[in-house]
DNA sequence: TGGTTGATACTATAGACAGCATGTC
DNA sequence: CTATAGTATCAACCA
């Protein structure tokens, strides 16, 4: 049963006019009537109508969403709907998932998880990110024929610097492509909804309903000054972090800590084990240290963040930031929401990513380092306000608290001041960012959707930009942006709008002008027996690859190599004297590059990580990046050098996999990855072909696994001849994956029970 | 001489999208 | 511009 609001009432389902089958869906998850903002929000989705909702974070909003687009499936259209964050598309798509008992089929397309075009062809629904649609458009998919409902998710996000254009663009060019749209953006609270709502034609409905009340606050001595002026005092004894933990998991709660750095996180949890540890009971004791087995389950390489987190487990308590690997998150993730966790540390992924709520969110730090400034700067009030609305989990809280720790009066006054009485951020255009506008200006030009200057215009009118910013300053990098693309090859130098053949290609690949260019650049001037290393350098001077943090430490070995290899470097840095900015980003570069050689040489990640001061989550999305890259450069190879195609796929391969090439037909095999592969390379297995006469007996040996050289062989060794992959699954064989491939992190693709879904 | 203590300097700092082709209990 | 915690370095000091 949702908790609601205390003073709101419920409207019943049974009155709103949906069919009787999606009711009974939502009953069957314990949904038999509509908070308020939903219920306003009803009859314009029923209606048609363009929707702005702008409610607090788990208010709801999604339900509302999701009528949208069953209506659109039920009236013979598809529905699209847009996430930010790929943790937040499988959320989505696992929500939706209730559903398919209707008939309608949904799918996801996120980076690491994509659909052949023929299955994308029978899909009703799509959950997808902003990115990916936007290559739908750019390759004109005929899925988008159909298309009847479109719902942007978090729309505040069009105010973010590096991403908010990629959606400003996607929804503009969705509503030229099909003006009879139906649009609905769900967004948190905003100062200028009107505005936001004007631009999309939406009716807008706002609220600040919660389903579980939130109040917030300022620690300070021993107590919360809620924002309301009333105080509550918390018994003593402990520094605010216990204190607060531990009154909370008294009450049967738990807590949420947000911090400014991921040691941070992890210091937070250690120190709260001794403060959790006695406070739970005996099947919570083995809950948690349960939670601490699967990590081990998780049939991964063996990584610093996981001991650190089967150390912290058995006390209840747990760390979650970037550098986990996304197994690990997940375990953690799952600990917390089953209560087997009683408190998270965590950095500001938990913040804006998926929904994970608890009764008490505790807000350590209100700064964050800034590189630019080289120093803490105070984060936004909306960042704030964000971690805050985690606070209050349905079901379990019949209120949520929210408290910011100060470490002074006058602090305790300026917290309440600045962060909790502040008023909601403005979404604003950042479409004039030219880095955007070169990727998006070739796209439109190279999609064909935009052939002269006219239309061009047209289009950026349409913009949210257009709407409501003087168009002076666009018009003036829309020009700069242009020429550069003229320049480089890639429009063609004509009054009318015209890709070149490199041109399409760059946008078909998703790439940054910037990259392919430098990445043509390198690949042309590339000898034929180019290292791997040259080309994973050349890569990782590309912005598309963003070099891992350069230490002080790291420079003396860096331009050593430097100085080893520079004859080999595709791209060089530009001349300077010393160690100037310029050559320290360059050196950055190659530090990120021999550390996809040493993956590519098979350095266990244990070492690899702690070498480059990194963690395991690092590595695995530098490797993603790689990978993507390599697809990139391997395609600007077919066009501008076949003869080192063959090459650059090869590292591909071995980037995807983490081996060395004599290594690359054993991974093949569903359960063999860097490690296991090495191991039955060492027994004398090279390949394949001589796994296939194989005993039992040894292949097990060198697995040390009977259970995982069964499925090998297996696999191998079809009982029946054109069945070799039916029959891998066999019910006595739990599957293993391990290492598996990084970019697909062994997601958890489980079905997930109807209760999990009524928690958001 | 060897070891401890303490002042001082140094170091490091959140997060995460994209191509393509496919698969379980 | 509005920082801070952990660690390495080194000199002063003590037994």
């Amino acid at each position: 049963m949702p908790v609601r609001g205390l003073d709101e009432a419920p409207a019943p389902l049974g009155s709103l006019g949906l069919e009787p089958e999606v009711e009974a869906i939502l009953a069957a998850q314990g949904i038999t009537s509509l908070y308020p903002p939903q219920a306003e929000a009803l009859p314009h989705i029923l209606a048609g109508r363009n929707l702005l909702l702008s409610c607090p974070t788990a208010s709801g909003k999604s339900l509302v969403a999701y009528l949208a687009l069953l209506r659109a499936v039920r009236a013979g259209r598809t529905g699209l709907y847009l996430v930010p964050l790929r943790a937040l598309g499988q959320e989505k798509a696992e929500e939706l998932g209730a559903f398919e008992p209707l008939g309608v089929r949904i799918g996801l397309s996120i980076g690491d998880f994509d659909l052949p075009a023929e299955k994308l062809e029978k899909l009703d629904l799509l959950v997808a990110t902003s990115e990916k649609a936007d290559g739908l458009l750019r390759r004109g998919s005929p899925w988008l024929d159909r298309l009847g409902c479109v719902v942007v998710d978090e729309v505040h996000l069009l105010r973010d610097p590096e991403r908010g254009p990629t959606l400003e663009v996607t929804i503009t060019r969705l509503r030229q492509r099909h003006p009879e749209l139906q649009l609905v953006a769900l967004s948190a609270t905003v100062g200028n909804a009107a505005e936001l709502g004007e631009w999309l034609d939406a009716r807008r409905v706002e609220s600040e309903f919660r389903p579980v009340p939130l109040r917030q606050g300022v620690y300070h001595g021993g107590r919360i000054l809620f924002s309301d002026l009333s105080t509550r005092a918390l018994a003593p004894p402990g520094d605010a972090m216990p204190r607060l933990v531990r009154t909370v998991i008294e009450e049967g709660g738990q807590a949420l800590v947000f911090v400014n750095t991921r040691k941070g996180s992890e210091q937070a949890a250690q120190l709260l084990t001794g403060t959790v540890r006695p406070l739970l009971t005996r099947e919570e004791r083995a809950g948690a240290a349960a939670a601490a087995a699967e990590l081990e389950g998780l049939g991964e390489e063996e990584t610093e963040g996981s001991r650190r987190l089967a150390e912290l487990l058995p006390h209840g308590v747990a760390f979650h930031n970037a550098s986990l690997t996304n197994p690990e998150r997940r375990v953690v993730e799952r600990a917390f929401r089953d209560r087997r966790l009683k408190v998270l540390a965590a950095t500001p992924t938990l913040a804006a990513g998926i929904n994970l709520p608890a009764r008490r969110v505790i807000v350590r730090d209100t700064t964050r380092y800034d590189d630019r400034l080289g120093m803490n700067s105070p984060i936004s009030a909306g960042e704030v306000q964000q971690m805050c609305g985690r606070a209050g989990r349905p079901r379990f809280d019949s209120t949520g608290e929210a408290v910011l720790i100060a470490r002074s009066p006058e602090e305790e006054e300026r917290y309440l001041d600045q962060y909790l009485s502040a008023p909601p951020e403005e979404v604003v255009s950042r479409l004039a960012a030219e880095p955007a506008l070169r990727m998006h200006l070739l796209a439109l030009v190279a999609s064909g959707d935009v052939t002269n200057e006219a239309e061009l215009e047209r289009f950026f009118a349409a913009t949210f930009y257009g709407q409501t910013l003087p168009m002076s300053e666009l018009v003036a990098k829309v020009r700069t942006v242009r020429e550069y693309l003229t320049r480089h090859g890639f429009l063609v130098p004509t009054e009318e709008l015209r890709a070149t053949p490199f041109g399409r290609l760059t946008s078909d690949l998703y790439l940054d002008p910037v990259s392919a260019l430098l990445l043509r650049e390198a690949i042309e001037k590339a000898p034929l027996g180019v290292s791997p290393f040259s080309l994973l350098a050349a890569l990782a001077q590309t912005p598309d690859l963003p070099p891992f943090y350069l230490r002080r430490g790291d420079l003396p070995h860096l331009l050593e190599r430097f100085a080893e290899e520079q004859q080999e470097l595709l791209i060089q840095p530009g001349a300077s004297d010393g160690v100037t900015e310029e050559l320290e980003l360059f050196l950055a570069g190659l530090k990120t590059a021999e550390s996809l050689e040493q993956w590519t040489d098979e350095v266990p990640v244990l070492e690899l990580t702690r070498a480059l001061g990194i963690g395991a989550g690092d590595l695995r999305s530098k490797v993603e990046d790689a990978q993507w890259l390599l697809f990139g450069l391997s395609r600007i190879a077919a066009t501008f050098r076949p003869a080192l195609r063959r090459t650059v796929d090869e590292l591909a391969l071995r980037v995807q996999y983490g081996v060395r090439t004599e290594l690359l037909d054993l991974v093949r095999l569903r359960g063999i990855g860097r490690v296991r592969g090495r191991a039955l390379y060492a027994a004398g297995y090279a390949d394949r072909e001589s796994l296939r006469a194989a005993p039992l007996a040894r292949v097990a040996a060198a697995l040390s696994s009977t259970a995982l050289a069964e499925t090998v062989l297996r696999e191998l060794r079809p009982p029946r001849p054109g069945s070799a992959r039916a029959s891998t699954g066999a019910p006595s064989v739990p599957p293993v994956q391990d290492p598996p491939a990084p970019t697909k992190g062994g997601r958890d693709r489980r079905r997930p029970s109807l209760e999990e879904y009524s928690d958001s």
